[in-house]
DNA sequence: GTCTATACGAAGATAGAC
DNA sequence: GTCTATCTTCGTATAGAC
């Protein structure tokens, strides 16, 4: 297939921005962790590392919100749940050691065209989250407003497990976001 | 004064390390932002750059542990407004174009040596947080997980808000922060 | 304690053969 | 579409004069 190899060129930058940083996202990492053939390279990616990286971080937007389809016309809860849970994930699976592809580029970001897919793939995720906390029963204005805290505490949360090399932080954060849309649920419910 | 130029690189590598990351706070940014001579770095930091970085990684802890101190003694909402001022001031002087140094270091940590700051001065500040709560009236246990909270979130909404070029992100987490202490509050005044 | 010069390697990018 | 070879730039690090 003809987009093979570019695929596995962005899986492994987007896996290699989540763990070690833009930094260490080199042309040489990437092949070394995918195999693909350096010749490819500018083949696939005329505009060089920027074009690359910034497909990364497309794509890591897109198996986020791709992720939380499966709760779509669930509950506000299980939509929280469901996305600490895309999380919780990341990190067991890594030991503690990746983290956010999106937030690596944006806090490391060389060039502003390359931040501006991460400025894109931030408000993706906020305006879908809402969507779906709204079909689970909360208020536009909640939903938004949960979405943004959602997403923050869980980005924050993620960087603390990994400085800790622990899922104790996120797990503290976790629990106090849940409690939270089961609050605004009761509220809701009550009213 | 012996320190002075030391200091002077110090601090460049601190806010070089906020507004671009790791990889792009070079020895040649640091001198450019410093115009501290070049000669002097392996006599001040014969460790090289682990050991500059290091060494701006412990001084943004400390940093923001000083800053913590003027509501030493004050209620727990104050001690959270203080907080999220500290990060609000750093968002709003810079256009939203800095956030945290040692957000940065851990995401894109080369070395193990290097996260360990990080470890330890995301420890400290939790750790200082948790006590001043707790001074202002709130339990043990219920310091600790809004010390957490409070770090994780804030350090999200600085990304979020660094990638939307706007305050509003972080000013929606900072609402609900300081809604989440008063409820608390409240429940302790109430309880 | 500071300066200049330089060695060394890594990374991005390009050229041209196959 | 892929490969090898190479060029340039940059960043870290060291040496040695002042």
């Amino acid at each position: 297939m003809a987009g093979e190899v570019r695929k596995r060129m962005v899986d492994g930058a987007m896996a290699l921005l989540a763990r070690r940083g833009l930094q260490s996202t080199s042309f040489s990492e990437v092949l070394a962790a995918t195999g693909a053939p350096r010749g490819s390279l500018y083949h696939h990616f005329p505009g060089g590392k920027d074009q690359l990286i910034g497909a990364a971080v497309d794509q890591a937007g897109a198996v986020l919100t791709d992720a939380l389809e499966t709760v779509a016309g669930g509950t506000a809860e299980a939509v929280v749940e469901r996305f600490l849970a895309i999380w919780r994930i990341v990190l067991t699976r890594s030991q503690c050691e990746a983290g956010c592809a999106v937030l690596a580029v944006t806090v490391a970001s060389g060039s502003a065209e390359l931040l501006s897919h991460a400025t894109v793939v931030f408000r993706a995720w906020r305006s879908r989250l809402a969507d779906l906390l709204e079909q689970g029963g909360l208020s536009p204005a909640q939903a938004l407003r949960l979405a943004t805290v959602l997403i923050a505490s869980a980005e924050g949360a993620v960087v603390l497990s990994r400085a800790d090399k622990s899922l104790e932080p996120f797990e503290v954060v976790a629990q106090q976001l849940l409690e939270q849309v089961r609050a605004i649920d009761m509220r809701a419910t009550a009213g």
